[in-house]
RNA sequence: GUGGUCGUAGCUUAAUUGGCAGAGCAUCGGAUUGUGACUCCGGAGGUUGAGGGUUCAAGCCCCUUCGAUCACCCCA
């Protein structure tokens, strides 16, 4: 065995050698942080991760829905328009990316969310000649330029879900009935589904108008920033969190009170749809989209608790009937909807819910150079019956492999001898209980499948 | 972008008025080459986030910066 001297750590040693003057210690020695709000799943995190993109995918498929890619950075241009006038995302809180090329400047911006690629996707791609609907799903990383706070970083992980080409309220209610269904199947309790409707193009300037005439007759009551939203994004009013503005928006007119036939009939129509799935919702007059190319129906999950009320959202989504329009394609109706997987996760955690596995390894011990052969049979054999089969890391002492199982988390391992090779037996030991058994080698299948109750992992 | 609080080993943290950076857990090795966890013994692990200043002396005081956290702005 080498040993290794090391008493003095590699930065000091390389300063002592070298003469200090000649280093240039910030490059040579700087110790890296991860960039601001980028470092939020943790090595324990990533079965959560896992969990949550498992049951995300299985159910996405089984309801027909096309796994998407999309790139990681697009034209801003795309966003910009997407994101319309009124708000200052583009400036303040998306990456900026330029490439460098003689005579010419081109921007791009990393992702802010999964919508706009997936159209851009949808349009340049021609899918308006597939079968319609197109239902496709993504999950991935997307980046905005905020400071991190509670539930908010700047790169962070969302899954999506979108139906385009289809303007009928059955697609908002299977996004809807989607996303309510995969929380639920991850195992959250006490949710709550909150919907409104917000018009379209027609009958929106109406309300708008009637929400502007509410909010200038109450202006001395409103908070400063309310005062500067009447001008640039007045629905916002609406989800102020100051009490004056509350107060005031809890008396304004309602979006719903301005619908046209056809919007009205919409919201109807999502509405017993809803009722007839068994799925319970709140009407949220006050829940309302900053961005223009929303129309109609708008929805947001949260977690509820008795005393506190409901806490920040896990799902949005709604229907974006003009959004392809407006970046450069034919008029096609969509509705999807997108959550923040860290934020699913932590709220996994605070309901004391653990992703779940089945366990079904099996760790293969041995001692003897016969035995050691033998070992690699019976762990094809265990591995062809659907078991993940662990083996030592080394050549190490039977103690040091019992050690080596214990501390990977194992439930049973199997261990052969030159006894065992001898009688055709193995012994099978459970390591929670310490109780073990010596069993006929054919049997060894037989015996584990009943240990585990087989369940199904994939 | 604005404001508050915070940063000591992988994790949780101690350090009196500015006076030798210390522990628990985890890790590694040994007690233990046919049995892990429990136990006992031992080792390793720190430029106190980074840079500068004040001081005989800085983890502690001051400035800058990076990061974390909370709220605001914003929320696609």
């Amino acid at each position: 065995m080498l040993k290794i001297e090391q008493k003095v750590p590699i930065y000091r040693r390389v300063k002592q050698e070298l003469n200090s003057d000649e280093v240039d210690e910030k490059n040579n020695f700087q110790k890296f942080q991860a960039p601001r709000g980028t470092d939020n799943i943790s090595v324990e995190d990533s079965k959560f991760m896992r969990y949550i993109r498992k049951i995300f995918f299985k159910l996405a498929e089984e309801r027909g829905f096309e796994e998407v890619f999309i790139p990681a950075f697009e034209d801003v241009e795309l966003f910009k328009r997407s994101v319309g006038e009124g708000t200052d995302i583009v400036e303040k809180e998306m990456f900026l990316l330029e490439e460098r090329k003689e005579g010419q400047e081109k921007k791009f911006a990393l992702r802010p969310e999964a919508t706009a690629g997936i159209c851009r996707k949808y349009i340049e791609s021609g899918w308006v000649n597939l079968p319609q609907p197109v239902k496709v799903f993504f999950f991935g990383e997307v980046f905005r330029a905020e400071r991190p706070q509670a539930g908010r970083f700047r790169q962070f992980y969302q899954l999506d879900l979108e139906t385009l080409g289809s303007k009928s309220p059955v697609s908002d209610v299977e996004i809807i009935k989607f996303a309510w269904d995969f929380l639920e199947k991850l195992g959250l309790k006490n949710l709550r589904l909150e919907i409104n409707s917000i018009g379209c193009p027609k009958c929106r300037p109406k309300y708008i108008e009637n929400l502007r005439a509410h909010f200038e007759s109450y202006e001395k009551s409103l908070s400063e920033e309310s005062k500067a939203r009447m001008k640039k994004n007045i629905l916002r009013i609406l989800d102020s969190k100051d009490e004056k503005d509350i107060r005031v928006a809890n008396l304004a007119p309602r979006s719903t009170d301005f619908l046209c036939p056809e919007c009205k009939e919409h919201f109807d129509s999502v509405k017993n749809s809803l009722k007839n799935s068994n799925i319970n919702f709140e009407i949220n007059h006050k829940l309302v989209r900053g961005l223009d190319y929303y129309t109609k129906t708008t929805f947001e999950i949260m977690p509820y608790d008795d005393f506190e009320g409901p806490k920040s959202s896990l799902a949005g989504g709604g229907r974006y009937d003009n959004l392809l329009e407006m970046i450069g394609g034919r008029s096609t109706s969509a509705v999807g909807m997108a959550m923040g997987v860290e934020r699913i996760m932590a709220e996994l955690k605070s309901q004391g819910i653990e992703p779940k596995f089945a366990k079904k390894r099996v760790y293969v011990a041995f001692i003897g150079k016969e035995a050691e052969s033998e070992s690699v049979k019976l762990s094809a054999t265990l591995q062809s019956a659907g078991f993940k089969v662990l083996k030592p890391s080394a050549s190490l002492g039977i103690s040091a492999q019992f050690k080596e199982a214990n501390k990977l988390g194992v439930e049973w391992v199997v261990m052969l001898g030159e006894h065992e090779i001898e009688t055709n037996t193995l012994i099978l030991k459970e390591l929670k209980t310490g109780v073990q058994s010596v069993i006929l080698r054919e049997k060894v299948i037989e015996e584990l499948v009943s240990k585990f109750q087989v369940e199904d992992d994939e």
